[in-house]
DNA sequence: CAGATGACGATCA
DNA sequence: CTGATCGCCATCT
């Protein structure tokens, strides 16, 4: 069955490059907007390269917290696909 | 099955 | 803006 771990890790290796969700949407998407905290937990356990968790972040667009199963911090991450940021090192949306 | 956990979110100081 | 607190919920152990 599709439990909300699978829609949620299906939902983040949809996301193209250079582009980024929140938590919170990702759950919504995923069928609980108030999930987004489990969204995270998910995240964080998952070791899966294929699937690109560095382009989900925090509501607020600051960048939350990363694992690191790529190497580099999730900021660099995003500033390498061309997203932009701020002075407070929060994600620019180009709508 | 029950309790603990946390890559969050909104609110208040 | 920064930091602290409380609330939320699927997963994990």
């Amino acid at each position: 069955m599709t439990s909300f771990r699978d829609k949620v890790i299906e939902i983040v290796r949809n996301i193209p490059r250079g582009k980024v969700l929140t938590y919170s949407e990702v759950a919504d998407m995923a069928g609980n907007l108030k999930a987004a905290r489990v969204v995270g937990n998910i995240m964080s356990k998952n070791t899966n390269k294929d699937i690109p968790c560095h382009r989900v972040i925090k509501s607020d667009m600051k960048v939350g917290s990363y694992n690191g199963i790529l190497g580099k911090s999730k900021l660099d991450i995003l500033k390498e696909e061309k997203v932009l940021f701020d002075n407070q090192g929060k994600v620019i949306r180009l709508s």
